[in-house]
DNA sequence: ATACCGGCTAGCC
DNA sequence: GGGCTAGCCGGTA
């Protein structure tokens, strides 16, 4: 029987919903949805309590073993590796975790990602260097997230996706 | 088993 | 650079 707590946190890129357990951060959802539904859907995932709390309880840790295991496990906590500032591909995430052929996998992960903004998946470019997709508000929302972030952006492509990032840039979640 | 489906890529115009 | 294609692979029905 798992205690899920819940609260929306105002981030760096919009309002959040965010739920945990005792362990880490275990779903999230952006904060224009319905808070009843996203409750509902705590509920329809987790069994147990839901309940809401404050925005300052929240962690920044992840509950792993709430997430997805195998290859998608995998490939979720190498892009929470990648630091604000600084991109991957599709493609770099595959090879580094030995199926270098599977990029696309790897979108479809990003695409179900639990944990977006605290699994930053608007991190994982394409390997051009163009920005590619994201599902929560289309690629003009990924490249707004990644120029938040220092990203140097031109068009649809990343500049450079190692640049370190600059002072002040804003913590991850 | 088997047949799709996708936040992709490499190769070729 | 752009556009198109076939190939790719893990997940799901």
């Amino acid at each position: 029987v798992t205690l899920v707590r819940y609260s929306l946190v105002t981030t760096a890129h919009g309002p959040w919903w965010v739920a945990w357990t005792t362990a880490g951060a275990c779903a999230s959802s952006e904060g224009e949805r319905d808070e009843a539904d996203f409750a509902r859907s705590l509920r329809a995932r987790f069994r147990g309590e839901v309940v809401r709390a404050g925005a300052d309880e929240a962690p920044t840790a992840v509950d792993w073993g709430a997430l997805p295991g195998g290859f998608r496990g995998a490939v979720l906590r190498a892009c929470h590796e990648i630091p604000p500032g600084q991109t991957r591909s599709y493609g770099e995430l595959a090879r580094a975790e030995g199926a270098p052929g599977a990029a696309r996998a790897v979108g479809t992960t990003m695409a179900t990602n639990p944990l977006p903004l605290l699994i930053p998946c608007h991190r994982v470019v394409r390997g051009d260097g163009r920005i590619g997709q994201y599902g929560i508000g289309g690629p003009a929302r990924k490249r707004a997230m990644l120029e938040a972030e220092g990203c140097r952006v031109e068009g649809w492509s990343v500049l450079d996706g190692r640049l370190p990032a600059p002072a002040g840039t804003v913590p991850d979640r």
